[in-house]
DNA sequence: ACAAATATATACCAATCGGTATAATTTTGT
DNA sequence: ACAAAATTATACCGATTGGTATATATTTGT
């Protein structure tokens, strides 16, 4: 009971930035098996099938990411503060990639829009979590007398932040520039500021 | 000598949105016969593997979208209508669908960085060649006086307008919400106004 | 320590993958 | 209209796909 939990993790740890990388239909079974140098009977043990893997990959490096987020957005003290460190952590190029292979939900969204019913529904409430962490944030900001009442509309400001970093990140790296992404990021941060 | 341009030409016009939806390697070539009606030989026969039918599928979709685009830009007279093309045909999500499955670019950028090498230099060319005539834009506004001379940083500007527009149409596929799309359009469409 | 339960490895399955050789057919220039 | 050229169809190739049955090895609770 215990020894399969720990190789569980160990497949998932393992395949996690494979799938990120290669994409859920570009990542086969023997991709699997040979990162984690087991068998397929050992694989097919742990999980049901090959979605099982992708799916918990996928969780793995949502956890990944979000831990780092909001670590980080715990330390500030203002809400324009915690707002503003999306673009600070998304301008340094190596601390965005604590998962290797881009944003994983930028990353499944986009293959498995039309392909992968299951895969597309978490990446689907992913991005309505990170909406309402936004909003959340933006709302507080309001009521705490940080950022204007009147002019700002919470859920159209949450879009349009997660839009610009999702932008970024994909044009950064086609280009594999990190001048681009953190540029881009500049501009994120005027409209965060502007919101005061 | 003529009857094959004309199949080569039907080939893409069948594949291109199965490419555009279901990815290169997710799409098979007996997906392309199917949409075709055609047999191995005739793809075969036209086109050296799969790679150059992508390649083809991928600059066809993009054509039809640029099309689109630069002929309604072409009908506006001032630099800021111009640009405000952009927010205002991304708006209405049936324009937007000129190519089923979504931007060419974004799909292409995001399936291949990794993985297809040939695809992804053609996505990045697509992406730059965005980037300057967005530029071509700011700068001739600024040379006309429309935008503000000193305010401005044309290549920063014209990534965050891409950037912007990326990711609302990433939000938008993966939530199925048309209101999310021209959410997030209404702030592009304030961050164009500001230039003036 | 030992038996029961669990986990891993081996060997296989049918189906599909991209691609090719060749034969049959159709289009082409004359 | 006819021969040459080009296009399409058929039948196949080895390799790889996800998945499974079963045997072997290893943990596990007692």
């Amino acid at each position: 009971m215990r020894k399969a939990e720990k190789t569980k993790q160990f497949i998932i740890e393992k395949t996690a930035p494979i799938f990120n990388t290669k994409g859920y239909s570009g990542t086969s079974m023997s991709d699997i098996t040979n990162a984690t140098n087991l068998t397929k009977g050992s694989i097919y043990g742990n999980f049901e099938n090959k979605d099982e893997v992708a799916v918990a990959a996928f969780k793995f490096n949502v956890k990944k990411l979000h831990d780092v987020l909001s670590r980080e957005i715990e330390k500030q003290r203002t809400f324009k503060e915690k707002l503003l460190v999306y673009p600070r952590l998304y301008s340094n190029y190596s601390e965005l990639e604590v998962t290797i292979g881009g944003c994983p939900v930028l990353n499944t969204a986009i293959e498995s829009d039309d392909t992968h019913p299951i895969l597309k529904k978490y990446a689907e409430k992913t991005l309505l979590y990170w909406k309402e962490k936004l909003m959340y944030l933006i709302n507080q900001g309001i009521a705490a007398g940080e950022f204007k009442a009147n002019d700002i509309d919470p859920e159209k400001t949450a879009l349009t932040i997660i839009a610009i970093i999702e932008g970024a990140v994909m044009i950064s790296k086609l280009t594999g520039s990190a001048k681009d992404l953190s540029s881009i990021m500049v501009s994120l941060f005027k409209i965060i500021e502007d919101l005061v």
